[in-house]
DNA sequence: GTTATACTGTACTGTGCAGTACAGTACAGT
DNA sequence: ACTGTACTGTACTGCACAGTACAGTATAAC
C-alpha cells in the first residue's frame, strides 16, 4: 500500500476539504454535517469520529485558512528576495493566478458574528498590510502617503477577484501593469 | 391621529427594517422570523399578515437595497453637476460619511448562492462602474487606463469601510485627498 | 353599534439538522 | 488467527425554525 491512495475511506482531511469547498461557494452557515456526508457518499456518523462536533470542524477550517495564507505570503523566500517594486508586482500576479482570496468573502462575513473568525481575519489583514507597507517603505514612501498606498494596494488585491471575476485575460495583465505603475509612482505636487 | 405615530402596532416597515438590521450584522441566513418577532416584542404570527413567507421578506430586503442605492448614487443632482474630479471626491466623501456600503458584504455573500441577489449586486456594481468611468473619461483617460482607474476606485470604495473600520478621523480625510490625487493623475512614462 | 381592516397571541404540525447509541466491518500490525 | 484502530450504517432523540389554524382585540368608517 503506497502513500498516495492510502485512504480509500473518508478521512479527516476529506471532511475538512468538503467543508472548505462549501465555505467558498455557500458560506459557513451552509456547512451542514449531513450535507457533507451526502456529498462524500457516506453516513454522517463518521464525521464524529474525526471531529468532536460541528464547531470543531469550523475551527479547523479557520485554522487551515490562517496557516495556508500566512505560509504563501510571508513564507515565500523567492518573493522576499526581490526588490520592492518587483515584490509588489509578484504579489499582484500571484493573487491573480492562484485563488488566494477565494475564502476572503466567506471569512469576512463569518467574522461579523464570530469572534474567533474576526481575530483570524484581522491577523491576516495585518500580515498583508505589514508586508505591503514594508515594500512601499523601501520605495521611499512615508507617513500618510505610505498608509494610503498600502491600504489601496491591500484593499484592491483582497477584493478585486470577488468583484470582477476570476478570468485573467491578456488585457487584465496589461491593466495590472498599469495599476502597479500608478501605485508606485510619486505624487505630483498639488 | 397624526402621521408620525400612526402605527403603534408592528407594521410591514418595522419587520423590513428589523430584517435589514440583522442582514448587516449577521447576514441573511440569520434572518429568522421568530427572532425578528422576539426583537420586536411580538409573536411571529403577525409577520405572515405582511409577508407571504420568509422568502418574500428577503425579496423585499433586496428590493430596498437596490432602490436605496441607485437613488443615492445616480439620483443626486448636486453631484452630477460637479466637474469630474470634484465628483469623484464627493463620492469618496459620501461613502466615508454615510454608510453606503454597509450592506455590501452581506449581499455579496448572499449573491454566492442566490441568483436574484447576484443579479441585483451585479446591477449595483454596474451602476457604480458606469458613474465612475464617466468621470475618469471626462478627465481624459481612455482604454485600459480608464478601466484600471475605474476598477481601482470602485473596488476601494466598495470595500474599504469593511476592511479598515468605520471611524473617519482627520488623518483619514487627509489620506483620502492624497488617494484621490493619485488616482486622477497622469501616469509617468515607463 | 355593526362591520371591515389590521393586527394580536396561543398552540399546533412538519422538517431539517446536530448529536448519540450501538452494532458491524476492513485493514494493519503483531 | 487475534486485536486495535479507523472507520461504516441504521436508528434514534432533541431542538430550532417555517408555516398554519384559529380565536381574540383595537381602531376607523359607516
Amino acid at each position: 500500500m503506497n502513500q498516495i491512495d492510502k485512504k480509500s475511506r473518508v478521512s479527516r482531511d476529506a471532511w475538512l476539504q468538503a467543508g472548505l469547498d462549501v465555505l467558498v461557494t455557500q458560506g459557513m452557515e451552509a456547512v451542514k454535517i449531513d450535507h457533507l456526508a451526502r456529498s462524500l457518499g457516506v453516513a454522517k456518523t463518521g464525521f464524529y469520529w474525526h471531529f468532536k462536533n460541528r464547531s470543531a470542524l469550523l475551527d479547523a477550517m479557520l485554522d487551515f485558512w490562517e496557516r495556508e495564507y500566512t505560509e504563501v505570503i510571508s513564507g515565500n523566500q523567492q518573493i522576499a528576495s526581490l526588490p520592492p517594486a518587483a515584490r509588489l508586482e509578484a504579489i499582484s500576479e500571484m493573487v491573480d493566478a492562484n485563488r488566494l482570496t477565494e475564502y476572503d468573502l466567506a471569512i469576512a462575513h463569518w467574522a461579523r458574528y464570530d469572534e474567533e473568525a474576526a481575530r483570524v481575519l484581522d491577523e491576516a489583514y495585518s500580515v498583508r498590510m505589514e508586508f505591503v507597507s514594508r515594500a512601499f517603505r523601501e520605495l521611499g514612501f512615508r507617513g500618510e502617503e505610505l498608509e494610503m498606498r498600502t491600504r489601496l494596494f491591500v484593499c484592491y488585491h483582497s477584493n478585486a477577484a470577488q468583484m470582477f471575476g476570476e478570468k485573467v485575460t491578456a488585457r487584465d495583465k496589461r491593466i495590472r501593469v498599469l495599476r502597479n505603475r500608478l501605485m508606485i509612482q510619486e505624487l505630483t505636487k498639488s
